[in-house]
DNA sequence: TAAAAAAATTAAATCGGTTTCAAACTCTTT
DNA sequence: AAAGAGTTTGAAACCGATTTAATTTTTTTA
C-alpha cells in the first residue's frame, strides 16, 4: 500500500503542491475557499505529510538532545535527566528521554533513532554488563555524532561523566567500622547490573583496608525491586537467631534500602536501634522516610548538568574536540538510620 | 557557516557520493584502503550526515511513538509511561518520553518536534490550566497526526484516556464520613494544576451529598513539593490547639501525603491514631512507607496501556477513525493510615 | 597474455516536501 | 473597457542523503 503524498492530495484537490504546502504551514496566502477544500481532501485521504521531507529543505530548526537511561521509574536517573533538562533549556535545547530497561537491543535502537532523526546528540547510561555490544557506539563515532556516557565502557574512547561507585561504598563501610560496627553485611542488587559488581568490590576493598576480615556470606543478593527485596530480607532474618544478626546493612541503593527498612519494621527489628542501614544515591524519598536514611549522595543534578554541558559544547563545536572525563565524588550523608556503637556489639 | 555535506566529503576524498554513503552504511563493497581514507576525511572535516536526508529515500524504518508528561520526577506519570512502553514494545514501537514541566511553550515545541521528526504519534498529558493554548493541537489534527490526550481539553475533539478525579476524591471523603470522621480537611495541591481544582470540587461535592456542611477553611493549599508541603503542614498545626485538629486529611496526592506524614511525625502527631490521612494516585512509595498509605489508586499502568493501544490503532489505520474516550475508575485502597472512629471525636 | 569474472566505483534518478518567482486571476479605479 | 494593484496559484529548483544500474578497475582463469 503506497503512502499518500502531497502530490496525491494536489492532484485530487486540483491544485498544485505549493498550495497544499501553504495550507499545511498556515501561510495566509490561500483563499479561504481553496483552503477549506484542500483541508477536506486532506481529511478524506488521511494525508500525513512526511516530516522528514518537510525538514530537508530547511534543515531541522529545533534543537534537541536525547538521553538514554536504564529505568524510567528509578528517581536516580530521572534526577539526572532533570539536571540535563535544566542546562539544556538554558541553551535552547529540548530534551527527550528514553529508557533502555537494560536491554542492549533497545539501546541500539535508540542511538540509531537519535542519529537518524537529527536529535543533535545523546547522553547515554550504557549497559555494560553481559556481553558488551558496542558496535552502535562505534557507529556513532564514525558519523561524528556527539555523545556522553554516564559510565565507562571498555574499549571505547568517549566523553564520560561518572561517579566513583567504589569509593562511595568504601566510605560507607569505613564509617560503620569507625563507629564500632563489625558485623556488617552488604545487600547486593540485581546480578546483571554493573553497579552491583562495583559495589560488592567496594565493600570487599573496605574490609581489606581494615583489620576485619571479609567473608563470603557478608554478601546477600536481594535485588532492588520492592517485592523481591522485601521477601528476601524477611527470609534472611527469619533464618537467623537474634544474636547472629548483623549490626549494620549496606544497601545496594535507596530504593532497596527503603524496602529493607519496611521489612525490618514488619519483623519488629528497629532501625537504627537494632540494626543500622545505609543506602546509596540519595533519592527524593530517602529523606521523606520517617527514619531518614543515611546514604551516599550522588550529585545527580550536577551529573546531568555536566553531561549536558559537555554534550552541547561538542554539538556546537565545528571541529572535533578532545574527549572529556569527569568523575564526581559522592558525599556521605549521615541521617537517622545509622547508630554509633561505642562498645562492641 | 555552511553545513558540511556528503558532497564536500566526496570532493575532498576524491570519490563519489555513493562511495561515502557505502562507508557510512557499512556496506562491504568498499575497498579497505578507500574506506580508511574516507573515514579519515570524515573525521577531518567533522562530517555529520543529516539524518533527515538519510531517511527521505527509504522512509524512516523505525517505529516510534512519543509521550509528553508533566513531570519526569513524579512516579504517577512515569508509571503511565511504563504502561505505554509495555504495550508499544509488544507492537514493535519504541517510546520516547518528554516532560513539559507545565510549560505551554514546551508542550508546543514537543508536538512540533514529534510531528516533524516522524515520530508516528503522541500521548499527551495536556496542560489545561491558565489560558489554554491549543493551536498546536489543532495543527496536529490538520495534518492527521495521531494523538491521545490523558485529560480532556475544552474545545478539542480527540482521543482521551482519563480518570474520574472528581469521583475519586468523593469516594475518599465519603469513606471518612461513613467511618465517623467529621472534622476533615483537604490539603490542596499547587494552584496552577488542573487536578487541584478538580479535587477541591470533588471534596466539596462529597460534603453537599452528606449531612455535613462544607466550610472554606477546610481547604488548605500546601503544594505538593516536599519542602513546601512539610513547612506548611508544620505551620498549620503549630497554629492550632490540639482540640482544633482535624481528625482526617485528604491529600492532593501521595507525594504530598508522604511529606505531610513526615511533618506530622516530627510534630509528634500519630498517624492514624491522632489523624487519618488519605493520599491519591497510589505511587510505588505509598506502600513502602512504614505506615502504608490509604490512597485512591489510579490504574496508571492500564491507563498507559490503553492510551498506547488507541494510539497505535490510529497510527496503523489507513483511514481516519472515530475518536475514543475511556474513563478509568479509581479504586479506594484502605491501608494503615486511616482509622475508623466509632464515637464522634 | 587475453578473456572472463568479480570487485569497486560512479553518475544519475529518487525520496516528498518547501520555496521562489513568474504568471494568472480578482477587484478597483479611471 | 483598460490599467493597475493586490491576491492566488503553479512550475520548477532545491534540500542531502540512498539506491540502482552502468562502468571501470582488479583479480582470476584459461
Amino acid at each position: 500500500m503506497k503512502r499518500i503524498t502531497i502530490e496525491d492530495v494536489a492532484k485530487r484537490a486540483g491544485v498544485s503542491k505549493g498550495t497544499i504546502s501553504a495550507v499545511i504551514n498556515a501561510k495566509n496566502t490561500v483563499k479561504p475557499a481553496t483552503r477549506d477544500h484542500i483541508l477536506a481532501v486532506m481529511k478524506e485521504v488521511n494525508f500525513r505529510p512526511k516530516g522528514v521531507a518537510r525538514n530537508l529543505k530547511n534543515g531541522s530548526q529545533d534543537k534537541s538532545i536525547g538521553i538514554i537511561i536504564k529505568d524510567l521509574n528509578y528517581p536516580f536517573y530521572t534526577s539526572i535527566a532533570a539536571g540535563v533538562k535544566d542546562y539544556a533549556s538554558s541553551k535552547g535545547y529540548s530534551v527527550i528521554v528514553t529508557s533502555s530497561d537494560n536491554d542492549h537491543e533497545c539501546e541500539r535502537k535508540f542511538t540509531h533513532l537519535f542519529s537518524t532523526k537529527d536529535i543533535r546528540g545523546a547522553i547515554i547510561a550504557p549497559i555494560v554488563e553481559g556481553t558488551v555490544e558496542i558496535e552502535h557506539l562505534f557507529k556513532l563515532k564514525m558519523i561524528n555524532y556527539p555523545f556522553v556516557l554516564l559510565e565507562d565502557v571498555k574499549g571505547i574512547q568517549a566523553n564520560v561523566v561518572a561517579i566513583d561507585n567504589l569509593k562511595a561504598i568504601k566510605k560507607a563501610v569505613k564509617y560503620l567500622i569507625e563507629n564500632g560496627h563489625s558485623k556488617i553485611v552488604h545487600f547486593a542488587g540485581p546480578p546483571q547490573s554493573s553497579h552491583t559488581q562495583e559495589r560488592i568490590e567496594g565493600f570487599r576493598d573496605a574490609f581489606s583496608e581494615s583489620t576485619l576480615v571479609f567473608k563470603k556470606d557478608m554478601i546477600v543478593s536481594i535485588g532492588s525491586m520492592y517485592e523481591e527485596s522485601y521477601a528476601k530480607t524477611t527470609e534472611y532474618f527469619k533464618n537467623k537467631r537474634r544474636e547472629e544478626f548483623p549490626t549494620a546493612i549496606v544497601s545496594f541503593n535507596d530504593q532497596q534500602a527503603l524496602a529493607v527498612m519496611t521489612a525490618l519494621k514488619d519483623l519488629n527489628i528497629r532501625v537504627p536501634e537494632d540494626i543500622s542501614i545505609i543506602g546509596n544515591d540519595d533519592i527524593y524519598y530517602a529523606k521523606i522516610y520517617p527514619v531518614p536514611l543515611t546514604t551516599i549522595r550522588a550529585p545527580q543534578h550536577e551529573i546531568g548538568v555536566k553531561a549536558a554541558e559537555i554534550l552541547i559544547r561538542n554539538i556546537e563545536a565545528s571541529e572535533l574536540i578532545p574527549n572529556e572525563r569527569v568523575v564526581f565524588e559522592t558525599e556521605f550523608v549521615v541521617r537517622q538510620s545509622t547508630k554509633v556503637l561505642t562498645a562492641p556489639h
